[in-house]
DNA sequence: TTAAAAATATGACTTTTATCATGTTTACAG
DNA sequence: CTGTAAACATGATAAAAGTCATATTTTTAA
């Protein structure tokens, strides 16, 4: 059986809450439940979707492939995003990739259901408006990081991020673990530059480490060092 | 006697034009037609704006302090923009700063009209979606650039893309002139290094100069550095 | 018109960051 | 378990970009 979205608690977390319940029943009719693994590609950048991916729990990145090689991430994504909204609402081609980071477990949602509530329900399409626009100010703030601040304090700056977007552990360590090549390519740098900084960091307390997972350790220097240089 | 948006050509090129005839009637009524003089501040990072400006003419450019000191441009507005639009519609202070880069024609729109409209018009409040939902895309693109790609490329890029927003006066330069420094905060440098890039472009006749006027000479060899190095 | 200010241009040098090389540790599939 | 691959770490070096200095040209305002 499956669990129905109108009792779904993570559409309190996104752009769904606004929809009515009828809207929920039809989503629920017709949506589909996926467990994805660790490593999945969920969508390529490029391609035509037909719905969205409303994440239940797990963490994704949104990335693009460059020229040089490299992914660049311009999004991690945490419980309650919906994967590929943009795309279906400008119907467009998907700009950016997204994989799985850890296992995720999200509910596939046809396109014709978003569609048809943002063409009648102008709570949910306000709602909508909402999360973009505030994806927008958000990039605007990357740009101008990426554009002027130092790969030191850009990395201090993805750390606050991260802690910000998905807490902390039960030791203080944050809630999600990451390669610090992904952490790289969420800084926008090479990955022996971000293994340095962080080693630089632990050298100064600013953080300490198990393994992946990194606690920061004195929040009031490492977000000090985000501003000045 | 003002002009009536009615009859205004400019609301075809955003999300006004999804706008009736009555609710047009009464932003006529309130609005306030503005000549805005070159190095003039349309509005400042922070401020809390009770209207928007809907860009007749001229050219401005919306970007950050940073606390190098440098300004960070993010974007060039060009006719048809509606400046303020994302910070009256999410109701916040605005996390940009507009200032002219020209002598401009704006109208001034209290902000009252747009949300009105928004409540009660899907049809605006999905034009403006698709609006911020393009900047999205755009913004993200430009994420991308900032991180991975060298200062050479996002010169290139950038006079691409003034190009492309802008196009070409009788001459074929671009029709948009910027000081160097302008440039460079697009392109996220130092305006020695963006000086010297455009100088070498020009020995390489990717470009020519009359001035502060840029032409573009050789668009295949130009939009070719973009990709590779 | 002309003096002052701003913008452009370029050289010299420093700092930051990328790249390449290599060794060590960690994770994980068989 | 254990061998293999992936991830982490660090040094050496090269390349890119920033900063500072200074000269020239252009723009602006009195």
């Amino acid at each position: 059986m499956h669990n129905r979205c109108e009792n779904c608690i993570i559409k309190e977390l996104n752009s769904l809450k606004a929809l009515k319940k009828d809207e929920l029943k039809r989503i629920s009719e017709s949506k589909v439940s996926k467990n994805i693994k660790k490593g999945e590609v969920i969508f390529k950048e490029g391609e035509r979707l037909n719905g969205v991916f409303c994440v239940r729990s797990g963490v994704s990145k949104l990335f693009k492939m460059c020229d040089n090689g490299k992914d660049q991430i311009v999004k991690m994504s945490a419980r309650g995003e919906v994967l590929g909204q943009r795309s279906v609402i400008t119907d467009e081609r998907t700009n950016l990739s997204a994989v799985a980071l850890s296992d995720m477990e999200v509910c596939y949602i046809p396109k014709q259901h978003l569609q048809d509530s943002i063409n009648n329900n102008i709570d949910f399409t306000k709602a909508v408006l909402l999360n973009i626009a505030n994806d927008l100010k958000f990039a605007d703030n990357v740009i101008v990081n990426m554009a002027q601040k130092t790969v030191k304090q850009r990395c201090a700056e993805t750390l606050k991020h991260l802690e910000d977007s998905f807490g902390t552990d039960c030791d203080g360590f944050i809630a999600v673990t990451l390669t610090r090549e992904d952490i790289a390519n969420v800084v926008g740098t090479a990955k022996e530059a971000c293994i340095r900084t962080l080693s630089a960091f632990k050298k100064e307390k600013l953080i300490s480490t198990d393994g992946k997972r990194i606690k920061i350790e004195n929040k009031k220097a490492l977000y000090r060092l985000i501003e000045g240089l």
